[in-house]
DNA sequence: AATGAATGAGTCTTCATTCAT
DNA sequence: TATGAATGAAGACTCATTCAT
């Protein structure tokens, strides 16, 4: 009777509404400077519907930090494909990994961006989905070093840092792309790819990591 | 007997304790959380007299900022050591900047974790640094590719992508080194070190870079 | 028993009653004294209310001048008879202003104090409705001159300035009848309409205006 | 040796400097826009010397509303010829009140708006000028009705509203020969002692009163 | 399931005013 | 005579959060 307002929906569908709403919100204005007015208005619902249903705005936040390090870790899982040997499978981790933030950068920012910058419920929360790319790192470095027949695997601390290191060179790519004209997700993948497994000196003589090798 | 609250100080000298009160609360809260009351009274000082100095909060912390860009990039100029050969270079700039972010740890905080979580006029603040210490990488790859007489070199652009990917790993292995107890600098720079130069490859067949080689 | 200070009011009602309390206020205080404290407790509702349907301190103003305006530019519309003589329809126009205002001190008040004291937004405001109630003044000398059969009419930029004349002495009556205690709008009327009308040098010769003559 | 700042200078001069800038700040601004920080600066001397000099902003303003009403109320005593015709003296009176406001723009600012507009221990400051203005024209009517050999002279009331409605048709009249391109100050003048002398009805019936007569 | 009405608490910023020299 | 250094107090504005329906 009159104007259609979309009400009345189920709990499930409203919920991600306002995720959706939420993640865009909080990646784009950090925790402190999105509102909750901004973000129920972004969902189309009232504020007090925002709350009956995720109860603060904290809890929204962590909410959508698990949210979106599932589904970054998720699609990670998902890319790589085990079986493969260790360096293929990295390539193919990178480019899921690239492929999910470039269509994510909401999300992704959230987890990278805002969710390490303010303060303590939220850090951890983070660290969970870093664990699981370290882990998956590290297994990938433990199943070279068994193909390289090797007995001593690399320290973990040395694992945990190479893990951050790479994070870090993959997140300055991904902006570098996107600040690039012409520079696509697959040739930044590239680029990472050469860097973190041949090396520089390698590069530099001519011998870079080969995709099709 | 204990600190006397002095007062009547000269102006240089109380802006310098407000900047170092900013920078030790933008670090840790972030632009957004961190109150000019907390500041002013970490500073041991009363607010009207910040705004005196510096005007408002924005132009405070874009001062914060500025110093401690200004810092970090003195720092690994004065590091690196022109003629050197390149690796040599780089392992010395990246213990520079390793030592630095890690002896002040909030300016490194400010510039990496907060300045760019917070839009505009900050982002940019810092990007003006960070590409100048880009262009030093990319000098240092590049000269390392001639030193290896090479006919042909690497294209530019893969050598400017080499560098984000360098400087991205940097940052990303700084706040590590900053939230991970026990890792020092020195580890810091080595670790980096090997992934870069030697290449995942070659560190899981026993063959690191070696700083005295 | 005493005022209930009810709660949970429709918008309308309560905007209403915040704009009662800002013309009071405005009037009495002036644009810069006035606190919105003051306002919404006048008004018995939070000061955040009062932000969230009158947005700022200057909007909440401008809509005071507005209304008031409005209403005052309303009252004299409505007491002017059109049809009868000059004389008389200048009669009935200043008793409808000066009565309008002596029920309205505070709104008058905002109008001819404040809003032309406080710089720009403001007066120009103002100035729309006073430059209706100067057409109409102007409208009626010129009828008048028309009925006086004279050949020559009054040059237009003389009549703009008796317009203008007799505006500002209304407006200045309006405020010394509000001030002192005592003096009717009647009175006030008839003081202006013998100073316009008939003159000074009428006046100091026994020759009054004549409400009936 | 070096720039001259002007400095030790008799306190009559300085502060006579800051009443200057104390005037125009007020006049442009009012008297709660107004800081002290900028009648300091435009008079060229510290904070802490305008109150040692004038005590407060509250006496500031006093002493600036005595001194600008001073030189108003002289200026137009002094304009006024004591012995011509009662309605030569408002002529001539009149020439001197226009010149002087014309010529002290923030000084009338200051008497007009400013003071009247906020609350008590500034208004009745004014009211001792208005009060002589309106000793000036009751006198004026005072002798004009000797003159014209009338035994009753006007009431005290309807003077002080009639000197109302001049001061106020003159001061509309000024700014509408400020805002008017090609009014001059001796034309609006005129006006006003034809709207004030003769009277509406003899202007439209083409007795204007006349200056020359 | 959903919302219009309402607020306590806090933040940035300004200003008149004083102290020590 | 003159000022650099400093602050208490207040004011505009925002926000997360709740209540009554």
């Amino acid at each position: 009777m009159g104007v259609v307002k979309s009400k009345r929906m189920p709990r499930a569908v409203r919920e991600r509404q306002m995720m959706d709403a939420a993640v865009r919100t909080f990646g784009q204005l950090g925790y402190r400077a999105a509102s909750m007015d901004e973000i129920a208005e972004l969902a189309g619902v009232s504020k007090p519907l925002v709350y009956l249903y995720l109860n603060s705005k904290e809890e929204l936040f962590t909410a959508c930090i698990r949210r979106e390090a599932k589904a970054l870790a998720e699609a990670v899982r998902a890319g790589a494909q085990p079986g493969l040997p260790a360096d293929r499978q990295l390539w193919a981790g990178l480019n899921a990994f690239f492929t999910h933030t470039a269509e994510n950068p909401d999300g992704w920012a959230v987890l990278h961006r805002q969710a390490r910058t303010h303060g303590e419920p939220f850090a951890s929360e983070v660290a969970a989905m870093r664990d699981e790319i370290v882990a998956f790192v590290t297994g990938l470095i433990g199943a070279a070093a068994r193909e390289a027949h090797r007995d001593r695997a690399l320290p973990d601390r040395d694992v945990a840092g190479l893990a951050q290191a790479l994070v870090g060179a993959a997140e300055a790519l991904a902006g570098w792309a996107n600040d690039t004209p012409g520079v696509s997700a697959k040739e930044a993948a590239a680029t990472l790819m050469n860097f973190s497994w041949a090396g520089l000196e390698n590069l530099m003589n001519g011998r870079p990591w080969q995709a099709q090798a």
